[in-house]
RNA sequence: GCCAGCGUAGCUCAGCGGUAGAGCAGCUGAUUUGUAAUCAGCUGGUCGGGGGUUCAAUUCCCUUCGCUGGCUCCA
């Protein structure tokens, strides 16, 4: 007997006996449901809709618009891409095509590169397609058949693909006579595409894999209707304007130069203005908390990270040895060895612990060319970064206080929405077993005890010890590295990082490292796309415009200025015998908070007009009204 | 690093075998203005660097540097 759920109205069905297939099944039982129908679920194995109706399942209706749906639908739109290409191209070999986050991509090995203009070309030919309402009809092939199909057809990825596939049945998928390997499923045909779109072309290796053949990728994107693309491709607009980039320039921030070298930021006065009152606020909320400053070298010699493994492990990212009076030094990639030397200057007592040293830290690390990215990638950067040392009994207030911190943080410049992962032991490890689990149970109860969800992502820690990693979302929904807490197995035993316990005897103690913003730079970068260029009050250089009408009320316009300049607001005047119209507009576009019209009625009354950035005219108030609203404002940090 | 694309004035871009053009910005002057662009004039580029082909290169070729989109990696 079929028991068979909507699982998006909850709605049931039990005890059917039908005899054909899925969809058939579907129209009768589901008849509202069975056009948004693209798959099913059979016993939580995705199945198409042209499959005979098992005598005995739970079925489970995938509809178009669910998150599973619409890899479904994203992956036919990238066979359906790939037949349009070979149509197009028909020496092209077809490599891989899966769904991913917000669309598709098919990988294509062809001899004539892609240019732009393909893509509409392209499309039209998939919309040709589409119009021909074509089945995706499911087959199966021997393994050994399969390969010497594709083998035939000059597939040689498909042959590859097939090769490592252990079942002696493959799947294929035939539209028209585009064959392609796959598992499926798919929807039941190519009419059910309402809106997708090509979108860029790259390259990617083959699996990959550097070492291997370099194929062109092509990527699009395919929704269940128009609008919903259309607010997806509306977003990447959005996206594009806040570019940090751009917002960069058009702000004047920070830049990179040419004669200075690649990944290598220059903070121009506004940018470095807003890093320095981030930085201040980070060293004051790390005093509060117990954390000690500390500031450590660029360079150091090249035993000390012989010590640390990084010579070893980690080289490739790390800068040529330079010789000085002989010895060889190397620029810091990390800081934690130099923290480390602090803490074992002196021997520890339990009493001391935990000892919590924090440090606006720069490292050089060597990233490949094609890796730089902005501010989001570089080659300089100067990271927040601590490290605590505790006894094993601490890890858990600890991890506690880390994570709490962490949340506040990020809070405080506006991300309200976040993931966390916790992130266990993988393959390769240091440290034991035991150690690991124990970490990981630790972690797991700090997380539990502050009643925050998280996901547990599997064997994805790195090797020296577990960790939590704080994703944060921004203000298109977009998803950025925030916090770090990882465990540190390693480093205390190649440093002898140690205390004395209460039992007289000498332990090593727990090592946290821990990053609440991760770089200053890759921040910067993420905070600029997230306000969009309109940071709060409290970070913005200049946080109000005293705007004279004429020059005559320059006089009253620069006593104000005196005034707000006293109360600790940052303040500048345009002076320039221009229209308040053009002033406007331009304050407008250098993202100024407050812009303070200043006339004849202002001059008279000793008040201000006063505009925000997007208020708009919040009409006239009085001098103090506007410095509480400021404060407010600061106070806030909005 | 690899594949592809791109480097023309501070910015955004046009041009393309016959030694460069627009808008904005900047400067000068006029204008004295009430919530997103006042008008006029002027300045500004060995067309990323180097080499080659050619009577002639910003334009074609090679090379190098840099940027962009990806692959890979990650604070």
């Amino acid at each position: 007997m079929l028991k068979i759920i909507n699982p998006q109205t909850h709605e049931t069905k039990e005890n059917i006996d039908f005899k054909g297939t899925l969809a058939e099944c579907l129209k009768k039982y589901f008849q509202k449901d069975s056009k948004k129908a693209i798959a099913v679920k059979v016993d939580g194995i995705p199945t198409d809709l042209s499959e005979e109706v098992p005598a005995e399942a739970v079925i489970e209706i995938i509809l178009s618009d669910s998150e599973e749906g619409l890899e479904i639908l994203r992956h036919s739109t990238a066979h359906v891409m790939a037949s349009a290409v070979k149509k197009l191209f028909p020496e092209a070999k077809i490599a891989i095509g899966p769904s991913i986050e917000n669309g598709f991509y098919y990988d294509f090995d062809l001899s004539r590169n892609f240019v732009p203009e393909d893509l509409p070309l392209i499309e039209k030919e998939m919309d040709r397609i589409i119009g021909q309402n074509l089945p995706f009809v499911k087959k199966t092939m021997k393994r050994d058949e399969a390969i010497a199909f594709f083998k035939q057809r000059g597939e040689i990825y498909k042959v590859e693909l097939i090769e490592g596939i252990e079942d002696d049945i493959v799947g294929i998928y035939e539209t028209g006579d585009f064959v392609d390997l796959c598992r499926g499923p798919h929807l039941p045909s190519t009419s059910k595409i309402k809106a997708f779109k090509l979108l860029s072309i790259a390259g990617a290796y083959w699996r990959g894999d550097e070492t291997k053949q370099m194929l062109q990728r092509l990527y699009g994107t395919a929704f269940d209707d128009k609008k919903e693309m259309d607010d997806y491709i509306a977003r990447l607009e959005e996206a594009k304007k806040r570019d940090h980039r751009k917002v960069g320039r058009d702000l004047d921030l920070f830049n990179f130069y040419e004669d200075g070298g690649p990944g290598l930021v220059y903070w121009h006065p506004n940018g470095a203005f807003i890093r320095k009152t981030i930085e201040d606020y980070w060293r004051d909320e790390h005093l509060k908390r117990g954390y000690n400053l500390v500031y450590t070298p660029h360079i150091a010699k090249i035993d000390l990270w012989k010590t640390s493994g990084h010579w070893d492990f980690y080289n490739e990212n790390m800068y040529r040895p330079m010789d000085i009076d002989g010895q060889q030094y190397i620029l810091k990639p990390m800081n934690c060895p130099f923290h480390i030397m602090i803490y074992n200057s002196q021997p520890k007592s339990y009493r001391e612990l935990p000892v919590k040293s924090a440090e606006l830290g720069t490292v050089y690390r060597y990233e490949r060319s094609g890796a730089l990215h902005g501010l989001l990638r570089v080659r300089g950067f100067t990271q927040d970064d601590a490290h605590i040392f505790c006894t094993p009994e601490q890890l858990e207030s600890e991890m506690i206080d880390c994570v709490k911190f962490a949340i506040e943080i990020i809070e405080t410049f506006g991300f309200k929405e976040y993931e966390i992962n916790l992130a266990t032991r993988p393959e390769k490890y240091a440290g034991t077993p035991e150690d690991w689990d124990k970490a990981e149970a630790t972690l797991a109860k700090a997380l539990d005890s502050i009643g925050l969800p998280y996901v547990v992502d599997e064997a994805g820690a790195v090797f020296y010890g577990p960790k939590i990693d704080i994703k944060i979302k921004d203000a298109l929904g977009r998803l950025w590295q925030g916090p770090t807490v990882q465990f540190d197995f390693n480093l205390p035993k190649r440093f002898n990082v140690k205390y004395k316990g209460a039992d007289g005897q000498e332990h090593f103690v727990y090592m946290v490292h821990r990053a609440l913003l991760g770089s200053m730079e890759r921040f910067m970068g993420c905070l600029t796309e997230h306000y969009g260029g309109a940071f709060p009050v409290w970070l913005c250089p200049v946080q109000a415009i005293l705007m004279p009408i004429t020059d005559r009320h320059i006089e009253y316009a620069s006593e104000l200025m005196k005034k707000l300049q006293a109360q600790g607001i940052r303040v500048k005047m345009d002076a320039r015998s221009e229209k308040i119209n053009f002033k406007i507009r331009e304050a407008q576009l250098q993202k100024i908070p407050y812009m303070l019209v200043i006339g004849d009625k202002e001059a008279e009354t000793g008040n201000a007009a006063v505009r925000h950035r997007k208020e708009g005219d919040l009409g006239t108030m009085t001098q103090d009204e506007f410095i509480s609203r400021v404060k407010e404002d600061i106070a806030h940090k909005i």
